[in-house]
DNA sequence: GGTTGACGTGTAAGGATTTACATGTAGTTT
DNA sequence: AAACTACATGTAAATCCTTACACGTCAACC
């Protein structure tokens, strides 16, 4: 479901757009919480036009494109979601899982890997913080910016993640010496 | 190949258990990083027993229970995923999609459910903090603690998702107030 | 005039994941 | 003795997601 209600979310925050639009900002946007295929984008949007969640209006020269516009109905589809009370969070991390895994190996190639992956984890925070400034410097401070608490939530738990390779790597090289 | 490779380091890690200690302590240990229930991990394991990544043995009184045991070839694939360098890294956090969509609410109810989230974070960092109390309890400060790594992970990002809901919050209701 | 790349939409097959169904044992509480 | 909870394993169906296949337009560059 989540997707649906990510993809609605999107139509209502920045208004009509086509699959192929969706895709894109899913690839820029919300890449760190959220991610999917033109192939999987382009069957939900047709299964929320015929649920009524989204209207769809053909446009664009010759390039079959269609444009899909949130109606009423989704967007109470994405009030109930948000509000609903389902104790259940999905949270899937391949960084963190490999994290996880890097004590098996031995000391100084984990020590190593978590450096690396601190690294990486250096690069993306500098990706989100360029994003975070483009989008500051062309909104006022008080101008309501979607997607600015996904993006600062997104820094953050880029700067843990870094922060825990580091401090792990540490660890673990203390541990090798000894 | 996510799920499989996380239970061979469980396995690896904490040594030989059944599916049923796999799948609590998939509950009780990863939960912020990988969900899987047993439905999905009986039938993963019986498939890594077929590969020979795993050995099993029949134990057990009368619950037919089945201990899996990691083996080298088992070992050797998790190192050959943590150290590959796959570009690729899924994430998906359905409670960073909340952070995305809250502002479409109205900034009282928007504001409500950052607290709620707050609070469910508050909540499972207690669990947290008990569980690594009781772990440094019983072990000494140079014991190799594999699971201390991806406790204290989870305890940081627990802490950074209760401050950003709060600090969501904040920012929702003085929105709200102007 | 041809090639390349971005735009644009879709389907098919296979694997991953969740929910529900199904079964049975062992220990503890009432 | 019956009920309840934790232990313990599995399968079936449905959905979600990824990879690969497939088709066609438009604009720019060479």
């Amino acid at each position: 479901m989540s997707l649906r209600i990510a993809l609605l979310g999107m139509l209502a925050s920045r208004g009509p757009s086509s699959g192929y639009e969706l895709a894109k900002r899913f690839e820029a946007s919300i890449n760190h919480i959220w991610q999917a295929k033109h192939s999987q984008i382009y069957p939900e949007l047709a299964k929320m036009a015929q649920s009524g969640a989204v209207t769809v209006e053909d446009a664009g020269g010759g390039r079959g494109r269609k444009v899909y516009t949130v109606t009423e109905a989704g967007r109470d589809e994405i009030v109930q979601w948000v509000t609903g009370e389902d104790p259940y969070r999905s949270a899937r991390n391949e960084t963190a899982l490999r994290g996880f895994l890097v004590p098996l190996l031995p000391p100084d190639q984990a020590a190593a890997v978590m450096r690396d992956e601190a690294e990486r984890h250096a690069e993306k925070l500098a990706k989100l913080e360029q994003i975070k400034a483009e989008v500051d410097a062309r909104t006022g401070p008080d101008d309501p910016v979607f997607g600015a608490y996904a993006l600062d939530l997104g820094i953050r738990t880029t700067i843990v993640l870094q922060q825990w390779a580091n401090d792990t790597a540490d660890d673990l090289e203390r541990r090798g010496r000894s």
